[in-house]
DNA sequence: TCTTTTTTAGCACAGATGTTTCATGATGCC
DNA sequence: GGCATCATGAAACATCTGTGCTAAAAAAGA
């Protein structure tokens, strides 16, 4: 009998060298040879695993966009086990510890962001990924409609929210801020995108005369 | 003395071809050959013009870009000359109008969206865009900031609005709005961005009992 | 040790890409 | 008309890409 190799565990190295070339170098520099050197491995045992470059990037595609949702859900589920905070504060920083798995605040996630963004976008004109970029965007929808119809739950939250709307805008800030401090990390840093999403959440919350997150 | 071609006219030619190429078939596929193809050109003449690949795409890229935020000063102008509107939906809209040029209302800003996405992304990697791409954030800071500082002159501002904060979070809204118009078109339809942008700028004036943008 | 099957490595091909080089065409002034 | 000068086109080169095919290597049972 020949060398046993756990296929799915050659399958996630190679899809990881994926995102290091990706990451560093861009989706453009992730050819078969370029993964396959990063992984340490040869072309052909490359080309063992994956029939196509087609397979390997929607393979890579679907790890990257399974872990960062998967974060995000074993936070969300912690969140809705125990009953809410009732006062501001803690009501604020359980919703937003949720999201920010979303958000690239450390290098794990910026990679992994990074990486997402490539993918998204190449999904638009690579018919091969529009299937996973699909899944993506409903895992992304629930996890964020999750959250806020918990925070609207609280008697603290606004009324006359409307769920869709404010899901719409809350993914929209999430991927806008994704975005910056991932291409300009410079003026977008980890604490200011931090204080924006939580300063974006308390303005869904019943006016203030304190602000948390003022001046 | 031979036959004279503006050559600026020319380089704008190229660049258009260039749009075209990207907005349909992603940056990948704007190799030198398929946009002289989409210019009706042949390569050598499109090298004629550019020395390098490098150089078309980094005018491609200005043009892009300045073309965006012309349109958006443009706007902007007008709204700074005349006083701004006391009432609240005259406000809302004045400052609604020029930010909705920077977002994929029409076929038009659509097509430019898509570009300026693909370049800012490859401005990550390609150190030939980066100057360009700083160049671009600089200017969309400027139109975001002008705006957001004629809202907040405004008596229905909210008070303890911190300009720059307010900045960060509403370029990233605009970002992310863009993002998802562009890519999730069924998802994210025109009407809806530009309600989800009012009612963000809605929610910087002081409370009102009758939201505009309610159920 | 031999066998069998998986894994790895390598070569070769066709296509695409950026770039260089050279030849041809077109044009308007002398 | 001739001709200098720009515009255009085409061919060739080296490199990189995905993919197909083949052979060596490795490992675990017989």
């Amino acid at each position: 009998m020949p060398k046993i190799v756990d296929a799915d565990d050659r399958r996630e190295l190679v899809a990881d060298a994926v995102y290091q070339v990706i990451a560093e170098h861009g989706l453009t520099q992730a050819s078969l040879r370029n993964v396959a050197k990063a992984a340490g491995l040869a072309l052909g045992s490359v080309r063992h695993y994956f029939d196509n470059q087609a397979e390997l990037m929607e393979f890579a595609f679907r790890v990257n966009s399974e872990r960062i949702h998967l974060r995000a859900l074993e936070s969300l589920e912690a969140l809705e086990q125990e009953p809410l905070p009732l006062e501001r504060g803690g009501l604020l920083e359980k919703c937003a510890a949720v999201l920010e798995e979303l958000l690239p605040l450390d290098e794990i996630r910026r990679a992994d962001a990074v990486v997402h963004m490539e993918f998204m976008l190449d999904a638009r004109t690579n018919a091969g990924l529009t299937e996973a970029a699909q899944d993506d965007y409903r895992a992304t929808g629930a996890v964020v409609g999750r959250v806020l119809l918990q925070l609207m739950e609280s008697p603290l939250a606004q009324e006359a929210l409307v769920p869709i709307d404010e899901a719409e805008r809350l993914i929209g800030l999430l991927d806008g801020l994704s975005l910056r401090m991932v291409l300009q990390p410079a003026w977008a840093a980890p604490e200011q995108g931090r204080a924006t999403l939580r300063r974006h959440l308390d303005s869904l919350l019943i006016p203030n005369a304190a602000p948390l997150y003022g001046v």
